[in-house]
DNA sequence: TCTTGCTATGCAACTCGTTGCATAGACAAG
DNA sequence: CTTGTCTATGCAACGAGTTGCATAGCAAGA
Protein backbone atom coordinates (compact mmCIF):
# COMPACT_ATOMS: atom_id res chain seq x y z
CA UNK A 1 0.00 0.00 0.00
CA UNK A 2 2.75 2.10 -0.28
CA UNK A 3 1.22 4.35 -3.42
CA UNK A 4 -1.29 5.95 -0.92
CA UNK A 5 1.73 7.13 1.28
CA UNK A 6 3.86 8.46 -1.75
CA UNK A 7 0.81 9.70 -2.54
CA UNK A 8 0.42 11.39 0.95
CA UNK A 9 3.70 12.67 0.95
CA UNK A 10 3.58 13.93 -2.55
CA UNK A 11 0.85 16.16 -1.57
CA UNK A 12 2.11 17.44 1.77
CA UNK A 13 4.98 18.49 0.37
CA UNK A 14 2.54 20.28 -2.72
CA UNK A 15 -1.69 19.79 -3.02
CA UNK A 16 -2.49 19.12 -6.44
CA UNK A 17 -5.07 17.20 -8.60
CA UNK A 18 -4.35 13.66 -9.71
CA UNK A 19 -3.30 14.65 -13.43
CA UNK A 20 -0.43 17.10 -11.87
CA UNK A 21 0.60 13.85 -9.42
CA UNK A 22 0.56 11.71 -12.19
CA UNK A 23 3.44 14.41 -13.91
CA UNK A 24 5.39 14.31 -10.98
CA UNK A 25 5.14 10.78 -10.86
CA UNK A 26 7.58 10.59 -14.05
CA UNK A 27 9.80 13.19 -12.50
CA UNK A 28 10.99 13.91 -9.17
CA UNK A 29 8.48 11.03 -7.56
CA UNK A 30 9.58 8.72 -10.77
CA UNK A 31 13.55 8.42 -8.63
CA UNK A 32 11.42 5.97 -6.77
CA UNK A 33 8.53 5.36 -7.63
CA UNK A 34 6.27 4.89 -10.55
CA UNK A 35 2.52 5.18 -11.05
CA UNK A 36 -0.02 5.64 -13.89
CA UNK A 37 -2.63 8.00 -14.11
CA UNK A 38 -5.10 5.52 -13.68
CA UNK A 39 -3.57 4.04 -10.78
CA UNK A 40 -3.23 7.65 -9.09
CA UNK A 41 -7.27 8.47 -10.20
CA UNK A 42 -8.48 5.45 -8.56
CA UNK A 43 -6.80 5.54 -5.07
CA UNK A 44 -7.13 9.45 -4.69
CA UNK A 45 -10.85 8.40 -5.00
CA UNK A 46 -10.39 5.90 -2.34
CA UNK A 47 -8.73 7.90 0.12
CA UNK A 48 -10.79 10.89 -0.46
CA UNK A 49 -13.95 8.07 0.27
CA UNK A 50 -12.37 7.21 3.66
CA UNK A 51 -11.39 11.17 4.44
CA UNK A 52 -8.19 11.28 4.72
CA UNK A 53 -8.07 13.44 1.27
CA UNK A 54 -9.82 16.52 0.88
CA UNK A 55 -10.77 17.63 -2.39
CA UNK A 56 -11.92 20.82 -3.71
CA UNK A 57 -13.13 21.80 -7.18
CA UNK A 58 -11.00 24.47 -8.68
CA UNK A 59 -12.41 26.15 -12.06
CA UNK A 60 -9.84 26.75 -14.16
CA UNK A 61 -10.24 29.32 -17.64
CA UNK A 62 -8.75 28.11 -21.07
CA UNK A 63 -9.09 24.31 -19.66
CA UNK A 64 -10.88 21.61 -18.05
CA UNK A 65 -11.36 22.28 -14.37
CA UNK A 66 -9.67 20.11 -11.96
CA UNK A 67 -10.15 18.64 -8.54
CA UNK A 68 -7.27 19.72 -6.21
CA UNK A 69 -6.64 17.28 -3.53
CA UNK A 70 -4.81 17.90 0.13
CA UNK A 71 -4.17 15.74 3.07
CA UNK A 72 -7.01 15.80 5.98
CA UNK A 73 -5.90 15.35 9.24
CA UNK A 74 -6.45 11.69 9.51
CA UNK A 75 -4.67 11.43 6.25
CA UNK A 76 -1.97 12.66 8.24
CA UNK A 77 -2.07 10.82 11.01
CA UNK A 78 -2.38 7.35 8.95
CA UNK A 79 1.40 8.83 7.13
CA UNK A 80 2.66 9.06 10.75
CA UNK A 81 1.31 5.83 11.61
CA UNK A 82 3.27 4.37 8.71
CA UNK A 83 6.30 5.68 8.83
CA UNK A 84 6.90 4.52 12.55
CA UNK A 85 6.37 0.81 11.91
CA UNK A 86 8.99 -0.95 10.44
CA UNK A 87 9.45 -1.85 6.06
CA UNK A 88 10.74 -4.86 4.73
CA UNK A 89 13.99 -3.47 2.67
CA UNK A 90 12.82 -4.14 -1.25
CA UNK A 91 13.68 -6.82 -3.32
CA UNK A 92 14.86 -6.16 -7.17
CA UNK A 93 13.00 -7.08 -10.28
CA UNK A 94 15.71 -6.69 -13.22
CA UNK A 95 14.26 -7.99 -16.37
CA UNK A 96 17.42 -7.51 -17.81
CA UNK A 97 19.59 -9.58 -15.62
CA UNK A 98 17.29 -12.43 -16.69
CA UNK A 99 17.91 -11.84 -20.18
CA UNK A 100 21.91 -12.14 -19.18
CA UNK A 101 22.32 -15.22 -17.88
CA UNK A 102 19.35 -16.27 -20.55
CA UNK A 103 21.98 -15.09 -23.34
CA UNK A 104 23.53 -17.91 -22.28
CA UNK A 105 21.27 -20.17 -23.82
CA UNK A 106 21.13 -18.07 -27.28
CA UNK A 107 23.43 -15.92 -28.93
CA UNK A 108 25.15 -13.43 -26.44
CA UNK A 109 25.88 -11.13 -29.17
CA UNK A 110 22.87 -10.37 -29.95
CA UNK A 111 22.18 -8.59 -26.40
CA UNK A 112 24.80 -6.28 -27.46
CA UNK A 113 22.00 -3.54 -28.90
CA UNK A 114 19.99 -4.13 -25.98
CA UNK A 115 22.32 -3.48 -23.14
CA UNK A 116 23.88 -0.34 -25.37
CA UNK A 117 19.90 1.06 -25.18
CA UNK A 118 19.26 0.92 -21.82
CA UNK A 119 22.83 2.11 -21.31
CA UNK A 120 21.56 4.93 -23.08
CA UNK A 121 18.47 5.62 -21.06
CA UNK A 122 20.28 5.24 -17.77
CA UNK A 123 22.31 8.00 -19.14
CA UNK A 124 19.51 10.41 -19.81
CA UNK A 125 18.36 10.43 -16.48
CA UNK A 126 21.50 10.72 -14.56
CA UNK A 127 22.01 13.73 -17.01
CA UNK A 128 18.27 14.95 -16.06
CA UNK A 129 18.60 14.19 -11.71
CA UNK A 130 21.81 16.12 -12.12
CA UNK A 131 20.68 18.93 -13.82
CA UNK A 132 17.91 18.80 -10.89
CA UNK A 133 20.09 18.60 -8.37
CA UNK A 134 21.79 21.48 -9.41
CA UNK A 135 18.36 23.28 -10.18
CA UNK A 136 16.86 22.36 -6.94
CA UNK A 137 20.31 22.20 -4.43
CA UNK A 138 23.72 22.39 -5.44
CA UNK A 139 23.40 25.88 -8.17
CA UNK A 140 23.31 29.50 -7.83
CA UNK A 141 19.63 29.69 -8.19
CA UNK A 142 19.11 27.00 -5.27
CA UNK A 143 17.79 28.43 -1.49
CA UNK A 144 21.23 29.02 0.24
CA UNK A 145 20.14 27.29 3.26
CA UNK A 146 18.08 24.27 2.69
CA UNK A 147 15.69 23.27 5.54
CA UNK A 148 14.95 20.03 6.51
CA UNK A 149 12.40 18.75 3.27
CA UNK A 150 14.74 19.74 1.18
CA UNK A 151 17.61 18.27 2.59
CA UNK A 152 15.87 14.46 2.39
CA UNK A 153 14.59 15.37 -0.40
CA UNK A 154 18.15 15.81 -1.60
CA UNK A 155 19.60 13.18 -0.17
CA UNK A 156 16.69 10.74 -2.07
CA UNK A 157 18.14 12.71 -5.13
CA UNK A 158 21.53 11.90 -4.69
CA UNK A 159 19.89 8.31 -3.94
CA UNK A 160 18.76 8.27 -7.30
CA UNK A 161 22.31 9.79 -8.68
CA UNK A 162 23.95 7.26 -7.14
CA UNK A 163 22.00 4.21 -8.23
CA UNK A 164 22.02 5.24 -12.12
CA UNK A 165 25.76 6.06 -12.06
CA UNK A 166 26.23 2.65 -10.46
CA UNK A 167 23.89 0.85 -13.16
CA UNK A 168 25.97 2.82 -16.19
CA UNK A 169 29.29 1.45 -14.63
CA UNK A 170 27.24 -2.49 -14.51
CA UNK A 171 26.31 -2.13 -17.95
CA UNK A 172 29.86 -1.20 -18.94
CA UNK A 173 30.90 -3.91 -17.27
CA UNK A 174 28.36 -6.41 -19.07
CA UNK A 175 29.07 -4.93 -22.59
CA UNK A 176 32.94 -5.67 -21.80
CA UNK A 177 32.02 -9.23 -20.42
CA UNK A 178 29.82 -10.03 -24.17
CA UNK A 179 32.65 -8.73 -25.97
CA UNK A 180 34.96 -11.27 -24.27
CA UNK A 181 32.68 -14.14 -24.80
CA UNK A 182 32.33 -12.75 -28.59
CA UNK A 183 36.25 -12.57 -29.31
CA UNK A 184 37.76 -15.36 -27.10
CA UNK A 185 41.39 -14.47 -26.19
CA UNK A 186 43.50 -15.24 -29.59
CA UNK A 187 46.01 -16.65 -27.63
CA UNK A 188 44.17 -19.50 -26.19
CA UNK B 1 5.75 -12.21 -18.02
CA UNK B 2 9.15 -11.74 -16.91
CA UNK B 3 8.75 -14.66 -14.38
CA UNK B 4 8.03 -17.04 -17.12
CA UNK B 5 11.39 -16.28 -18.41
CA UNK B 6 13.39 -16.22 -15.44
CA UNK B 7 11.98 -19.73 -14.46
CA UNK B 8 13.04 -21.08 -18.34
CA UNK B 9 16.16 -19.66 -17.88
CA UNK B 10 16.39 -21.08 -14.62
CA UNK B 11 15.56 -24.67 -15.57
CA UNK B 12 17.49 -24.51 -18.72
CA UNK B 13 20.59 -24.12 -16.16
CA UNK B 14 19.10 -26.96 -14.03
CA UNK B 15 15.62 -29.01 -13.93
CA UNK B 16 13.86 -28.90 -10.75
CA UNK B 17 10.92 -29.19 -8.95
CA UNK B 18 8.79 -25.93 -7.96
CA UNK B 19 10.24 -26.42 -4.40
CA UNK B 20 13.40 -26.48 -5.73
CA UNK B 21 12.90 -23.43 -7.55
CA UNK B 22 11.42 -21.11 -4.92
CA UNK B 23 14.62 -21.83 -2.96
CA UNK B 24 16.18 -21.07 -5.86
CA UNK B 25 14.77 -17.78 -6.06
CA UNK B 26 15.90 -16.84 -2.26
CA UNK B 27 19.29 -17.61 -3.61
CA UNK B 28 21.02 -16.42 -6.55
CA UNK B 29 17.76 -15.93 -8.63
CA UNK B 30 17.00 -13.71 -5.58
CA UNK B 31 19.83 -10.91 -6.44
CA UNK B 32 17.61 -9.88 -9.68
CA UNK B 33 14.19 -11.17 -9.22
CA UNK B 34 12.13 -12.24 -6.32
CA UNK B 35 8.71 -15.46 -6.17
CA UNK B 36 6.43 -16.82 -3.91
CA UNK B 37 6.06 -20.83 -4.10
CA UNK B 38 2.26 -20.15 -4.82
CA UNK B 39 3.34 -17.49 -7.94
CA UNK B 40 5.55 -20.16 -9.10
CA UNK B 41 3.63 -23.51 -8.60
CA UNK B 42 1.05 -21.56 -10.84
CA UNK B 43 3.26 -20.36 -13.30
CA UNK B 44 4.51 -23.77 -13.75
CA UNK B 45 1.33 -25.37 -14.28
CA UNK B 46 0.38 -22.96 -16.23
CA UNK B 47 3.26 -23.34 -18.76
CA UNK B 48 2.96 -27.32 -18.41
CA UNK B 49 -0.59 -27.21 -19.72
CA UNK B 50 0.70 -24.70 -22.97
CA UNK B 51 3.68 -27.16 -23.50
CA UNK B 52 6.15 -25.22 -22.42
CA UNK B 53 7.93 -27.66 -20.01
CA UNK B 54 7.69 -31.27 -19.68
CA UNK B 55 6.83 -32.78 -15.93
CA UNK B 56 8.46 -35.86 -14.52
CA UNK B 57 7.46 -37.49 -11.45
CA UNK B 58 10.09 -38.57 -9.26
CA UNK B 59 9.94 -40.94 -6.37
CA UNK B 60 11.86 -39.97 -3.50
CA UNK B 61 12.88 -42.19 -0.41
CA UNK B 62 12.60 -40.49 2.74
CA UNK B 63 10.45 -37.46 1.26
CA UNK B 64 7.77 -36.45 -0.64
CA UNK B 65 7.38 -37.25 -4.19
CA UNK B 66 8.63 -34.32 -6.50
CA UNK B 67 7.33 -33.07 -9.65
CA UNK B 68 10.65 -32.22 -12.10
CA UNK B 69 9.89 -29.66 -14.47
CA UNK B 70 12.21 -29.22 -17.89
CA UNK B 71 12.44 -26.76 -20.45
CA UNK B 72 10.49 -28.56 -23.56
CA UNK B 73 11.38 -27.42 -27.53
CA UNK B 74 8.38 -24.51 -27.38
CA UNK B 75 9.13 -23.04 -24.35
CA UNK B 76 12.98 -23.03 -25.33
CA UNK B 77 11.68 -21.09 -28.40
CA UNK B 78 9.51 -18.98 -26.69
CA UNK B 79 12.76 -18.16 -24.33
CA UNK B 80 14.84 -17.18 -27.50
CA UNK B 81 11.35 -14.64 -28.84
CA UNK B 82 11.57 -12.73 -25.59
CA UNK B 83 15.22 -12.38 -25.72
CA UNK B 84 14.87 -10.53 -29.01
CA UNK B 85 12.45 -8.17 -28.36
CA UNK B 86 13.36 -5.17 -26.31
CA UNK B 87 12.26 -4.49 -22.73
CA UNK B 88 11.80 -1.39 -20.88
CA UNK B 89 14.59 -0.55 -18.37
CA UNK B 90 13.06 -1.13 -15.15
CA UNK B 91 11.54 1.27 -12.32
CA UNK B 92 12.82 1.73 -9.21
CA UNK B 93 10.36 1.18 -6.04
CA UNK B 94 12.07 2.36 -3.25
CA UNK B 95 9.63 2.24 -0.16
CA UNK B 96 11.83 3.96 2.04
CA UNK B 97 12.47 6.94 -0.28
CA UNK B 98 9.42 7.41 0.48
CA UNK B 99 9.71 7.18 3.97
CA UNK B 100 12.49 9.75 3.97
CA UNK B 101 10.73 12.06 2.27
CA UNK B 102 7.85 11.70 4.41
CA UNK B 103 10.22 12.04 7.40
CA UNK B 104 10.24 16.03 6.75
CA UNK B 105 6.12 15.86 8.26
CA UNK B 106 7.02 13.74 10.75
CA UNK B 107 10.27 13.20 13.07
CA UNK B 108 13.01 12.23 11.16
CA UNK B 109 15.12 11.62 14.17
CA UNK B 110 12.50 8.12 14.27
CA UNK B 111 13.82 6.78 10.80
CA UNK B 112 17.74 6.90 12.34
CA UNK B 113 16.64 3.20 13.51
CA UNK B 114 14.86 2.00 10.21
CA UNK B 115 17.82 3.10 8.15
CA UNK B 116 20.33 1.63 10.28
CA UNK B 117 18.46 -2.00 10.27
CA UNK B 118 18.25 -1.53 6.66
CA UNK B 119 21.64 -0.93 6.50
CA UNK B 120 22.24 -4.39 8.56
CA UNK B 121 20.55 -6.07 5.72
CA UNK B 122 22.36 -4.42 3.00
CA UNK B 123 25.59 -5.51 4.53
CA UNK B 124 24.50 -9.15 5.32
CA UNK B 125 23.42 -9.81 1.45
CA UNK B 126 26.36 -8.46 0.44
CA UNK B 127 28.42 -10.50 2.73
CA UNK B 128 26.42 -13.35 1.27
CA UNK B 129 26.67 -12.34 -2.13
CA UNK B 130 30.84 -11.93 -1.82
CA UNK B 131 30.66 -15.35 -0.32
CA UNK B 132 28.95 -16.67 -3.22
CA UNK B 133 31.77 -15.02 -6.09
CA UNK B 134 34.20 -16.51 -3.97
CA UNK B 135 32.96 -19.94 -3.84
CA UNK B 136 32.06 -20.31 -7.24
CA UNK B 137 33.66 -17.68 -9.14
CA UNK B 138 36.99 -15.83 -8.09
CA UNK B 139 37.86 -18.79 -5.20
CA UNK B 140 40.66 -22.04 -5.48
CA UNK B 141 37.64 -24.61 -5.69
CA UNK B 142 36.11 -22.74 -8.74
CA UNK B 143 36.11 -24.10 -12.09
CA UNK B 144 39.35 -22.61 -13.80
CA UNK B 145 38.54 -21.49 -17.33
CA UNK B 146 34.77 -20.09 -17.02
CA UNK B 147 32.41 -21.28 -19.46
CA UNK B 148 29.99 -18.97 -21.42
CA UNK B 149 27.10 -19.31 -19.00
CA UNK B 150 29.44 -18.66 -15.71
CA UNK B 151 30.45 -15.91 -17.32
CA UNK B 152 27.17 -14.11 -17.67
CA UNK B 153 26.28 -15.79 -14.11
CA UNK B 154 29.53 -13.85 -12.72
CA UNK B 155 28.56 -10.44 -14.23
CA UNK B 156 24.84 -10.48 -12.98
CA UNK B 157 26.29 -11.60 -9.59
CA UNK B 158 28.71 -8.33 -9.97
CA UNK B 159 25.53 -6.33 -10.54
CA UNK B 160 23.83 -7.52 -7.24
CA UNK B 161 27.54 -6.83 -5.69
CA UNK B 162 27.82 -3.39 -6.75
CA UNK B 163 23.67 -3.03 -5.94
CA UNK B 164 24.60 -3.42 -2.55
CA UNK B 165 27.39 -1.12 -2.01
CA UNK B 166 25.83 1.73 -3.98
CA UNK B 167 23.10 0.97 -1.32
CA UNK B 168 24.93 0.92 1.79
CA UNK B 169 26.98 3.80 1.29
CA UNK B 170 23.90 5.90 -0.17
CA UNK B 171 22.70 4.72 3.45
CA UNK B 172 25.45 5.92 5.27
CA UNK B 173 24.62 9.23 3.47
CA UNK B 174 21.15 9.14 4.75
CA UNK B 175 22.34 8.37 8.06
CA UNK B 176 24.83 11.52 8.19
CA UNK B 177 21.89 13.67 6.36
CA UNK B 178 19.42 12.49 9.61
CA UNK B 179 22.07 13.34 11.61
CA UNK B 180 22.75 16.78 10.34
CA UNK B 181 18.67 17.91 10.92
CA UNK B 182 18.73 16.16 14.58
CA UNK B 183 21.79 18.33 15.85
CA UNK B 184 21.49 21.68 13.77
CA UNK B 185 25.39 23.37 13.49
CA UNK B 186 25.78 25.05 17.10
CA UNK B 187 27.75 27.98 14.97
CA UNK B 188 24.72 28.71 13.64
C1' DT C 1 4.91 -38.62 22.78
C1' DC C 2 4.49 -34.27 21.36
C1' DT C 3 6.17 -30.52 19.06
C1' DT C 4 8.92 -28.42 15.78
C1' DG C 5 10.88 -28.15 11.28
C1' DC C 6 11.79 -29.52 6.57
C1' DT C 7 10.31 -31.22 2.02
C1' DA C 8 6.60 -30.89 -1.20
C1' DT C 9 2.28 -29.22 -3.42
C1' DG C 10 -1.73 -26.67 -3.82
C1' DC C 11 -6.51 -23.62 -3.42
C1' DA C 12 -9.04 -19.30 -2.63
C1' DA C 13 -9.43 -14.62 -1.97
C1' DC C 14 -7.65 -10.47 -2.34
C1' DT C 15 -4.95 -6.38 -3.63
C1' DC C 16 -1.97 -4.11 -6.76
C1' DG C 17 -0.66 -2.78 -11.32
C1' DT C 18 -1.25 -2.59 -16.49
C1' DT C 19 -3.61 -1.88 -20.90
C1' DG C 20 -7.05 -0.34 -23.78
C1' DC C 21 -10.52 2.61 -24.36
C1' DA C 22 -13.61 6.85 -23.81
C1' DT C 23 -14.77 11.65 -23.07
C1' DA C 24 -14.13 16.60 -23.55
C1' DG C 25 -12.62 21.43 -23.94
C1' DA C 26 -8.78 24.51 -25.59
C1' DC C 27 -5.21 25.68 -28.60
C1' DA C 28 -1.81 25.56 -32.43
C1' DA C 29 -0.24 24.11 -36.94
C1' DG C 30 -1.13 22.88 -41.44
C1' DC D 1 -11.41 22.75 -40.97
C1' DT D 2 -9.03 19.01 -39.70
C1' DT D 3 -5.50 16.95 -37.26
C1' DG D 4 -2.69 16.67 -33.44
C1' DT D 5 -1.36 17.88 -28.72
C1' DC D 6 -2.10 19.12 -24.00
C1' DT D 7 -4.93 19.35 -19.85
C1' DA D 8 -8.08 16.62 -17.17
C1' DT D 9 -10.85 12.59 -15.54
C1' DG D 10 -12.49 8.14 -15.66
C1' DC D 11 -14.34 2.84 -16.63
C1' DA D 12 -13.65 -2.06 -17.55
C1' DA D 13 -11.03 -6.01 -18.02
C1' DC D 14 -7.20 -8.38 -17.25
C1' DG D 15 -2.82 -9.99 -15.38
C1' DA D 16 0.61 -10.14 -11.70
C1' DG D 17 1.68 -10.61 -6.97
C1' DT D 18 0.49 -11.37 -1.90
C1' DT D 19 -1.54 -13.60 2.13
C1' DG D 20 -3.74 -17.03 4.56
C1' DC D 21 -4.74 -21.48 4.82
C1' DA D 22 -4.55 -26.71 4.07
C1' DT D 23 -2.44 -31.21 3.49
C1' DA D 24 0.96 -34.80 4.30
C1' DG D 25 5.07 -37.68 5.17
C1' DC D 26 9.34 -37.92 7.57
C1' DA D 27 13.09 -36.77 10.97
C1' DA D 28 15.07 -34.88 15.16
C1' DG D 29 14.86 -33.48 19.71
C1' DA D 30 12.54 -32.32 24.31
Amino acid sequence: MALDHAILVSLLEKPGSGYELARRFERSIGYFWTATHQQIYRVLKRMESEGLLAVRDVPQHGRPDKKEYSVAAPGRAALSLWLHEPIEPESMRHDLAVKIRGAAFDDPAALVREVERHHQVHSDRLAHYLAGELRDFTGPDAPAPLDAGQELQHVVLRGGIAYERMTIAWLDDVLATLHRLGAPPPSA
